[in-house]
DNA sequence: GTTCGCTCTTGATCTGGGTCAAAGTTTCCT
DNA sequence: AGGAAACTTTGACCCAGATCAAGAGCGAAC
């Protein structure tokens, strides 16, 4: 895991202000805050497939995901994994206030990461609140997101599950760039068969199988394995199960 | 339901101070913060079966439970429903910051509820980082029960899901009732075969076969229906496929 | 180009847990 | 006490998704 520096205009969507939420504006932030938060933060850049965090490490940092994706998994003794959160640009990985790791962080893609080194982060969020303020908010968006999928994992069946799934890349994509969600939707899946299997709480073959079954039925269209194509976000949202439109943060 | 008094005698295990986590005594207040909470603090009772907060009302206060259980659930357009959060005593109802309700908050048993009006309690909270930050740990807490959760909803089998539960009522029992948790332990399970049902992702078909076969396997006792005697924690961990004692918090 | 990794797809078969059905308990009401 | 309603248990059967197995793409290395 390389330390890097990065110019403002490498990090474009960010906060340069707090930058603890890398997509969006924070219209939060001090101006004395930003100084401190410059003071202890850095940039690192991590390779697909390799470990953030292990379970248990000694946490020296708290980051926020600036590009790429990173998954939250947890394992059983006998190998079972069951991926409990997925990182996507604007999340934020670390807890503060405790010294090691819950989960197992690994890089999905290749992932740019803006960290904070832990002490100095905790120091600051005690000194201010509106950080703090912003850090409770983000993290009961994430536990609404654990929720939410709380309901897949358990009542959904596999093709609703893959739709869901689908469905939230899609809409994070396309609130990323900015889309409506009108019109057809494309993006890439960052995910392997056995990664989104993971998140899933399903084998990889079935996987495999529903999205064939989504692309024989039209309700999506694939360029290579990893390209999507939505032409009806509705449909989608409907093979999920979940029509209203509403919900389903993550 | 129904606004009452309590006397500082019949709430014996919460913090006087904050109360926002009944249960243990928050050694984080300021003694302003005292006054700030009492006057905007009431206590109300739910009666087992009613329905708190519907998703989507506007919530007029967040509370803490006192004494019983309640429980939070998803429902989908045709029926399913999941439960995504068990609330026991010391356990936190509402979002501050969010008008409405994302969650069907249901009264398992009788509840008796610390309840904050809702305005004045945001107030607070953004006037003092403590309780702030009390807030966020809290919050924290129930992501990782809720991660937690979804290995188990995702990965663990039928029996290992009953297991499971039985593990956490078990474990926040005893954390209750300050027993360790070597010797046997005994405790009345709250919860129908349903809702048991509601919570795991099985029926309560399944629940119910399953618990038969933890009791023929002698892994539990029952006394009624209802009253679950645990001769051997570890062995309950162990069918849970949970040996690392840790994790596991709810 | 060929070969070695992967990842992905598809097929055949098996099984855990769902579904449907019926009877046994407990609780609570009159 | 008697009876209704709600909860629980158990049985029989079935199916969605797991498991096992065999290829098919496809990129990287030589």
């Amino acid at each position: 895991m390389n330390e890097i520096n990065l110019t403002s205009a490498q990090v474009p969507t960010g906060c340069q202000n707090c930058a603890i939420r890398h997509q969006a504006v924070c219209s939060r932030c001090e101006p004395d805050e930003l100084v401190r938060l410059e003071e202890i933060k850095y940039y690192r850049t991590v390779e697909a497939g390799q470990t953030v965090v292990w379970t248990g490490d000694r946490m020296e940092f708290v980051a926020s995901v600036v590009t790429g994706i990173a998954s939250l998994t947890q394992t059983m003794e006998d190998g079972r994994t069951q991926m409990v959160g997925l990182l996507l640009p604007g999340d934020f990985i670390g807890r503060p206030g405790r010294e090691s790791a819950a989960y197992d962080v690994v890089a999905t893609t290749n992932l740019v990461l803006c960290c904070f080194r832990r002490k100095p982060f905790e120091n600051m969020i005690l000194q201010t609140p509106h950080v703090a303020q912003r850090l409770l908010e983000m993290t009961l968006d994430e536990l609404d997101a654990a929720r939410e999928w709380m309901l897949v994992l358990g009542r959904k069946t596999a093709r609703e599950k893959i739709a869901s799934l689908l469905a939230i890349v899609a809409r994070r994509n396309a609130a990323l760039t900015l889309q409506g969600t009108e019109q057809e939707l494309q993006f890439d899946l960052p995910l392997t068969r056995e990664a989104m299997a993971d998140y899933l709480g399903l084998t990889l073959e079935t996987v495999s199988r529903q999205i064939s079954a989504l692309r024989r039925d039209e309700v999506i269209a694939l360029e290579g394995k990893r390209h999507v194509i939505v032409p009806d976000y509705r449909r989608l949202l409907n093979e999920a199960g979940d029509d209203s439109d509403g919900g389903m943060v993550i």
